[in-house]
DNA sequence: TCTTTGTGTAAAGTTTACTTAACATTTAAT
DNA sequence: ATTAAATGTTAAGTAAACTTTACACAAAGA
């Protein structure tokens, strides 16, 4: 899975920090989630798109 | 989180196994998830959305 | 130069998403 | 009425998504 996170957080300038307080996670999270290291959960999914106010797909990309 | 996997599973009239084949999970993952006993992997759910050719969204709902 | 802010990373622990194996129960044939 | 297929559920384990704590480093400001 590859993910615009970094991009979208930049357009709002917003530090991993910040983005951490908005989702209810820590920012370690975040950070790993953009480094690629794992996906989010579901759910984790459901916020950030909704904070960013776009759908999952135009945010996260499965790849096979 | 809700989901309208048991009804998208009539549709195609596949079992819980079949479905599980398909997705390449165990049939108690597909019981849980219908079930609500937990929420699908990012991944996962990606590949549920692709299975049924609907949006995640579509089919899986967040509810705070 | 010193300090602050943002980012990267790692260790150790908890929780949640999975697995296999097993068995009970419901549903649908025959 | 029996059997078989589908579903529900549980236990015990592994893997992945998280947590907190901690520290190193780079960039930017004062």
């Amino acid at each position: 899975m590859k993910n615009r996170l970094k991009v979208l957080r930049a357009e709002r300038d917003f530090t991993q920090g910040d983005l951490a307080d908005a989702l209810g996670v820590s920012r370690q999270t975040v950070n790993a989630i953009e480094k690629g290291k794992f996906d989010p959960s579901l759910p984790l999914a459901f916020k950030i798109a909704s904070l960013f106010g776009h759908s999952i797909e135009e945010i996260f990309q499965y790849e096979n």
